[in-house]
DNA sequence: ATGGTCGACAATCGA
């Protein structure tokens, strides 16, 4: 099974980028973030025309949103509360039916926090420590279950997750408060799948900025979308693909798909 | 230290 996390940054705008990522992955399902895309406007007839039969999708006005495309049939999770009671539209969780029985796909788009890493005085920062404690609590009290957790996450937690450990230790998605929080959430019962695959010591990124001449050439990227897995699907993983070749088609996004492979 | 570029949607806001 081929799983996609992708931050879209405007699906209607990047269908186009969407049908080409389905040429060259192939994957069963695909998760997206920053839809940008209300429910009310959902472009209904791509899924269908590029083979997946199923999606489901929570979108809103200009911000946020998620959406799940599937060739496989997959099942509405309702068991999450309305995270910081915002109804903003960051989360998505289905059941899906594999060979192996049913796993649990959750689709996250946290906060990115604004620019001031103070709680104190950003509000976006406040709500994306609160988001991330909150579903933290979330997960440590659910009960076990085969789960699957992708998306942007929005926090770089380890040293060579970003392009400067040093110059980015500041820096909102790196600042220590909230890879303490990353890394309890992770520890709430799961794997990091893509650091699985790659080393530690190995840089290792999905986005890259707008705001660079040439992305590739100054490299800046950081590690903000990730691919966990619970310790029962451990043995299962196949591997990991970052579609780099993603940040140089047309009017990009700026980031990245990530492909899991998985045999179940 | 600063500014750099996007998308949505119609003046800025969020990233």
């Amino acid at each position: 099974m081929r799983i996609v996390t992708w931050n879209i940054n405007s699906l209607r705008l990047r269908l186009p980028l969407l049908e080409r990522l389905v040429l060259e992955l192939s994957p069963d399902i695909v998760c997206l973030q920053e839809t940008k895309v209300p429910d009310e406007l959902f472009p209904h007839a791509a899924g269908p025309a590029l083979g997946y039969p199923h999606v489901v999708h929570r979108g809103m006005k200009s911000y946020n949103g998620v959406a799940i495309f599937s060739r496989l049939p997959i099942a509405p999770v309702d068991t999450a509360p309305d995270w910081c009671l915002r109804n903003d539209r960051r989360h998505l969780a289905v059941t899906v039916q594999a060979r192996s029985g049913p796993i649990e796909l959750h689709d996250f788009y946290v906060p990115a926090g604004g620019d001031i890493p103070d709680a104190s005085v950003n509000p976006k920062f406040a709500h994306k420590l609160a988001f991330v404690e909150e579903v933290t609590r979330h997960f440590a009290a659910a009960p076990p279950h085969p789960r699957i957790l992708v998306g942007d996450l929005n926090i770089a937690p380890l040293e060579h997750d970003v392009w400067s450990h040093r110059q980015l230790l500041g820096i909102v998605s790196h600042t220590p408060g909230e890879v303490e929080r990353l890394l309890a959430w992770q520890q709430s019962g799961f794997v990091d799948a893509m650091r699985h695959f790659v080393p530690a010591g190995q840089k290792l990124y999905t986005w890259w900025s707008y705001r660079n001449r040439d992305w590739r050439l100054s490299d800046r990227g950081r590690r903000l979308d990730h691919v966990w897995v619970t310790p029962d699907l451990v043995p299962a993983l196949q591997g990991i693909t970052v579609h780099k070749e993603a940040r140089d088609w047309p009017a990009p996004s700026d980031h990245v798909p990530v492909m899991l492979e998985l045999d179940a």
